[in-house]
DNA sequence: GGAGAAGTTTACGTTAACGTAAACTAGCGG
DNA sequence: CCGCTAGTTTACGTTAACGTAAACTTCTCC
């Protein structure tokens, strides 16, 4: 018996995967970030619309905002001219420098964190 | 001749230093995030200030809100009871989690950029 | 002593990213 | 048939993080 592959979602069904309100996954929607279809009303949401989710989410946990995800989730999509692909290849060193610049923060946070928590114990004894 | 080390900054060269307006650092002194001193009417920031700055700042980078640095730069204050310093340690435990959240989230979305490189470039051969 | 330049206070304005509420429809089990 | 659950639209509300403007003082430089 082969397991089934889940290909599409209810709005719900995302909402409770990802953690989100219904509200944010329609407001996602209205920013043009997710284009799912129609059954009758009722958004139906296929594997492209769920990982444009995630890339959305996963860019709010790196304090992007939803436009800067709005790129990263075209940069998934081939459907462009020349001009277009290289406009892109550009957002993409852009968003790699941002990166690069990020986990330079990281580490010094990090061992910031060490620091004051070497502090905190030393008070404490 | 030993080199001068500098103490004291106004509100410019903070502003400049860091790429800010006045406006921003005046708001974080409303939020309790930075106490100058005055001279007369005019602020004074001490090197604390100028590092708890750097805090915030590096902390928008990856997204902290000003809550957030807020208790990033408490946590450079040794001045705590008990109970606060236990709290602290707690927060320093919280804040070193989402760094590693983020550390993964950084890794997996540099492959993508890679991915989505080699995609452009595909197609534009 | 007049004109900038840099500082100050006060206060209203703005944008992003949703929250919240109301009022409606459609399917489904008992 | 009825109530529940899940979905929908419309629209106003909210919070964070500043921007922007006006009106004022203080210092310095020529």
């Amino acid at each position: 018996m082969t397991a089934k592959k889940i290909t599409s979602w209810s709005i719900g069904d995302l909402a409770r995967e990802f953690d989100v309100t219904t509200r944010t996954i329609r407001f996602y929607e209205d920013e043009g970030l997710l284009q799912p279809e129609r059954r009758g009303q009722t958004r139906v949401y296929s594997a492209a619309d769920r990982t444009a989710l995630k890339l959305i989410l996963r860019g709010k946990r790196l304090g992007f905002s939803l436009a800067e995800s709005r790129q990263l989730i075209q940069m998934y999509n081939p459907d462009a001219n020349r001009a277009q692909l290289e406009a892109l290849l550009g957002k993409i060193h852009e968003r790699r420098a941002q990166l690069v610049q990020q986990l330079r923060d990281i580490e010094v946070m990090q061992l910031e964190l060490d620091e004051a928590e070497q502090r905190c114990l030393e008070c404490l004894k």
